[in-house]
DNA sequence: TCTGATATGAGAGCACCGCTCTCGTTGTGA
DNA sequence: TCACAACGAGAGCGGTGCTCTCATATCAGA
């Protein structure tokens, strides 16, 4: 009689207390940040012995990855969304909306930003999970880059300098092909760099004796920045 | 016949003990990072029980708050002589020394510059001690903005615009008074920020896959950014 | 110089942690 | 139906931060 039969009701159960576990895990990290999530107190939050989690993530750090991986993409569908909502062709208003949602997801969930992009969990060295969900934000930045590019660069600089820099780059190139030219190409890793620097030292607090309106000066930047990247 | 009876055993004694807890505790943190300190471990380093590093500092926390400030100071250290290094007129060179000075240190010294520049440990907001050290280095960087700019700026713009950004950066100008126009200020910053992601973002691994040669591009991008601040 | 206050070290102990193991119970596929 | 695998609970191990008590070593003042 039950409809889902297929499925089977222990995997049903299974899959539901995972994502429980996540759930209650992720208030946690709301409050206490990383370091004072504990499989104990996770456990006792469900009503359920602290050996049983084992059953679901085999340990402590397995929890955090799944952790990892959802901050990943709720930070990249928040900047995607910001992306999609703006017409395709409005480059500029694309990359500050970006930042814009990017900086406000991370002081709406500053833990989580901190779990992706503050100082990585010692002995932790991104899985192979991670990585994909990590790349949907440099993606979608570099994808409006591209998308300012479209009529070809005038012919690439030659040179031992330029040759560098192409190397440098290798990783990048391989994604962005010959759309994009190595200098441009670096100065978009730049904003990027900007982009999270400016973040990171609002959120983590080194903007406290300075910068007193963080937000007004955050939208300066991106402006600033937009007008270097975007033609 | 003890020469230095002045100060005490009891207090020299104390002093030296207390460098010792954080030598070891140093030594813990380069391996296992701050999540990994344990004072229980650097008592068993020391020989010596548990409680009895209580007797010097009142909490794991403030140890580490102490390995904080020593961070900040070392970090500084470095780039301030990095600076000395160089012939003060030429403020292109000195900029780029003290990036480099400060990419190398962060490199040497991963485990600290995640302590100072990575996720705040959750529940710590920077005590007073912290804040001067953490001075040291944006205080160097923007030494070298002023003066390049020795010749008084062109009139500063007005406006609605001019003034929030002046506004929003009101702690800086107290520091830097009217040597510095606000716009040019709002650039140093930027810079600053774009000098701590292209760290931040190669020493937490998310370089990992796109850039291949970090130090060159990263030399690269300090250029760019020294084209941008310095005349 | 003697003595009372004080600073220090050691040890036991509390509550918590991650993680493992065992042992019943309960769904599941053959 | 039945053997098996998945599961939850509980006890237990070694570790943690931190507190308390008690003995001892040092210091400052009479």
């Amino acid at each position: 009689m039950s409809e889902t039969k297929a499925i089977g009701v222990r995997a049903r159960v299974r899959a539901e207390l995972t994502i429980e576990i996540k759930r209650a895990a992720k208030a946690q990290l709301a409050v206490d940040g990383a370091a004072g999530l504990s499989l104990r107190a996770v456990a006792r939050d469900l009503g359920m012995a602290s050996s049983a989690v084992y059953r679901y993530f085999a340990s402590r750090e397995e929890l955090l990855t799944a952790l990892i991986i959802d901050a990943y993409n709720a930070a990249g569908l928040v900047v995607e969304q910001a992306d999609a909502a703006r017409d395709r062709s409005d480059h500029r208003g694309r990359f500050v909306a970006m930042a814009r949602a990017l900086r406000q997801w991370a002081i709406d969930n500053p833990h989580e930003y901190a779990l992706i992009y503050g100082s990585p969990v010692p002995g932790y060295d991104a899985p192979e999970d991670t990585i994909d969900p990590a790349t949907r934000i440099p993606v979608a930045l570099l994808t409006v880059l591209i998308e300012s590019r479209t009529q070809p660069r005038s012919r690439s600089k030659a040179g031992k300098e330029a040759d560098e820099l192409r190397q440098s780059l290798d990783g990048l190139i391989a994604f962005t092909g010959d759309l994009v030219s190595p200098s441009h190409l670096a100065l978009g890793v730049e904003a990027w760099a900007e982009l999270f620097g400016l973040i990171s030292l609002e959120l983590f607090g080194h903007f406290k004796n300075g910068i007193t309106d963080p937000e007004f000066f955050f939208d300066h930047a991106v402006h600033t920045l937009a007008d270097r990247i975007i033609p």
